[in-house]
RNA sequence: CGGGUUGUGGCGCAGUUUGGUAGCGCACCUGCUUUGGGAGCAGGGGGUCCCGAGUUCAAAUCUCGGCAACCCGACCA
């Protein structure tokens, strides 16, 4: 490609409401252009690197079997509602009606439409099988942000197993975590699996994927000494156990003021935070649940949603709170209560002489043994992990890390192969579903962890497997001399197999080296005539900056193989 | 969905307080000079001031309503 003919439309000042890395540097260096809040249009640089990307996944997913499909995007209402996920998927699908008035969805996924497809699998000597396809989902994400981090229109890969049996199971979801961590070495980031919830989507055994930034959205809890990594949605922690005493009666006394567990602490005859109990007026699918966790510990949403299959999940207001129990926040408790739900956290089994609110505004109650004076009805793991905490594996002091979520696998079991009646034949003659794995894996938002991950004050710094373009010859006039050198030079380039782009742009030298380097390109050839005189081209590498100096002649026979290495191996050259 | 901020040529911004017919830098076009790290001089083109209604002789500016984007939180494979 010839740099006078691209269209890369750099810009000097970056948009100001860029926040991330990622975002700001590839508008800036010409990769995409934003048409509304979660959706981007792809320039040609930016098609390039979502190309490459979206070819390594391909590559390794063919590696372990997988056959590529494509299914549209457009599905019927009844195919999600048959799994139960027109309801349970909420406001993130977006639906439509056609002109029929039939009510139609967005892909958000595609465990459905493959496990439709799958019907016609009838036989164990068709197993196991590994589909995926490479297509674009949508989310009405609440909130899209950071660019191609979060965005409403995106293309995934997700690839889908069908096994006879728990063990096949395994094996592809094994196949599928090996795959993932050479795909991501491949791409150029730095990649740990961790303990997720499965969410939304149903299923156990579940992986993801993270890369650490302070651009992500995942709190992921990591142990510095031993292998244990989770997302906070999912991870635990030791607690040290704590001496309540003896058991005692229940016994009001007034607090007049006392709104927050602080304050309590500090209230003459109050009671430290670890020794109150906090309770935490919800709405769950428009049932007001009372949740209780220790008065130092947080909450968990997830985990919560997690242990009580609840869709839709807030805060009680005020008012409903106060309708429910006849208090305020700040003065509110679970002794008592019979008329609604109550959900405990484990760590308050078994504890004693716990302070709580009374349920009216100013007093509060003390002697509250757990097990005697609440109605749990359910108890679950619902604190969240904080950092200093004892790892539950290994006791060292665990740490939390700002993640990226790059990569999801996890084991769909017989969910969906049952309702869609994925089953066949075993070598017995009985007739069973088929054990499924979902494993899925966003092009766009890997490509914008490639640069988060890989960037410095200059610009991006692609890795060779994903650069838009390997190569650029750099040329310092526009001269016969070295027109005929850099077309010589990118004729033998591109026979060698390398990505070359050839900047014949009639500009200064600044402009052209700060292009370069915005852009990422890993390495720079430059012609000008200071070398030319010698019979020499310069060679930068982007990562590092280094330059050397290389015959002409010889430049090609040279720089070729290093430049397949490097993209094979997911490095900067 | 709650809180905050912002909408002015392609990009970054000033002008809004105190209404008077739109300006700066970058980018773009033409010419001359320059040419290894975002050139200089001269000339030039481009804007429904987010949208709608209202007030006024007059609205980018004031009032009301709406829309959109961004940030924090809630949410979110």
């Amino acid at each position: 490609m010839r740099w006078s003919q691209l269209f890369a439309p750099t810009l000097r000042d970056a948009p100001n409401d860029a926040v991330a890395p990622s975002h700001s540097l590839l508008i800036r260096a010409g990769f995409i252009r934003q048409l509304h809040a979660g959706h981007y249009s792809m320039l040609p640089l930016g098609w390039r690197v979502h190309e490459k990307v979206a070819n390594i996944v391909r590559d390794e997913i063919n590696e372990i079997g997988g056959q590529e499909f494509l299914l549209p995007t457009l599905h019927p209402a009844a195919i999600w509602q048959k799994s139960g996920r027109w309801d349970a998927m909420g406001e993130i699908m977006f639906r439509l009606k056609d002109r029929k008035n039939t009510d139609q969805a967005l892909g958000i996924t595609h465990e459905e439409i493959f496990a439709t497809v799958a019907a016609e699998l009838t036989s164990h000597k068709q197993l196991p099988q590994v589909w995926y396809h490479i297509q674009i989902k949508f989310r009405d994400e609440a909130r899209p942000k950071s660019g191609l981090l979060r965005v409403r229109e995106f293309h995934m890969k997700d690839s889908y197993s069908f096994d006879i049996d728990a063990a096949g199971l395994d094996a592809a979801f094994a196949a599928h975590d090996e795959a993932y961590r050479k795909i991501f070495q491949r791409l150029g980031i730095p990649a740990f699996g961790v303990e997720a919830s499965s969410g939304a989507m149903g299923g156990n055994a579940s992986v993801e994927f993270m890369t650490p930034s302070d651009a992500g959205e995942d709190d992921v809890v990591r142990c510095p000494k031993c292998n244990y990594a989770a997302n906070i949605e999912k991870a635990t922690s030791g607690v040290a156990a704590e001496e309540d005493g003896a058991p005692t009666d229940l016994e009001r006394f007034a607090t007049p003021g006392v709104r927050t567990i602080a304050a309590l602490e500090d209230f003459e005859g109050g009671a430290e935070a670890s020794r109150q109990l906090k309770t935490l007026v919800m709405v769950l699918d428009g049932t007001v649940t009372l949740v209780m966790v220790r008065g130092d510990h947080q909450l968990n949403t997830q985990k919560l949603a997690d242990a009580t299959g609840a869709i839709e999940i807030r805060p009680a207001s005020a008012d409903e709170a106060f309708a429910a129990l006849g208090a305020h926040p700040g003065s509110l408790g679970a002794v008592g209560v019979s008329e609604h739900p109550v959900i405990a956290d484990l760590a308050l089994q078994g504890r004693v002489n716990m302070t709580t609110g009374a349920n009216e505004d100013d007093w509060h109650v003390r002697g509250v043994n757990v097990q005697r004076d609440v109605a749990v009805g359910q108890w679950a793991d619902l604190r969240e992990v904080q950092a200093g905490e004892p790892c539950p594996v290994c006791d060292t002091a665990i740490n939390i890390v700002r993640c990226i979520e790059i990569g999801h696998i996890f084991k769909l079991g017989t969910k969906y192969s049952e309702t869609f009646g994925v089953n066949v034949a075993t070598t017995g003659g009985e007739t069973v579903p088929v054990q499924m794995g979902s494993y899925g894996i966003g092009i766009g938002r890997n490509m914008a962890a490639a640069v988060e991950t890989n960037h410095d004050d200059k610009g991006i710094v692609w890795p060779v497997s994903i650069a838009p373009y390997e190569a650029v010859i750099t040329l310092m006039r526009l001269d016969d001399e070295h027109l005929e050198a850099g077309n010589q030079i990118y004729s033998g380039l591109r026979a060698a197999g390398v990505d070359a782009l050839i900047d014949d742009r009639d500009a200064r030298a600044g402009v052209k080296f700060a292009d370069a380097e915005l852009i990422g390109f890993p390495y720079r050839i430059t012609l000008g005539p200071r070398g030319l005189a010698n019979g020499e081209a310069e060679v930068t590498n982007r990562a590092t900056g280094d330059t050397k100096m290389v015959p002409l002649a010889e430049l090609v026979a040279t720089l070729a193989p290093e430049i397949a290495e490097s993209r094979d191996a997911g490095r900067h050259g």
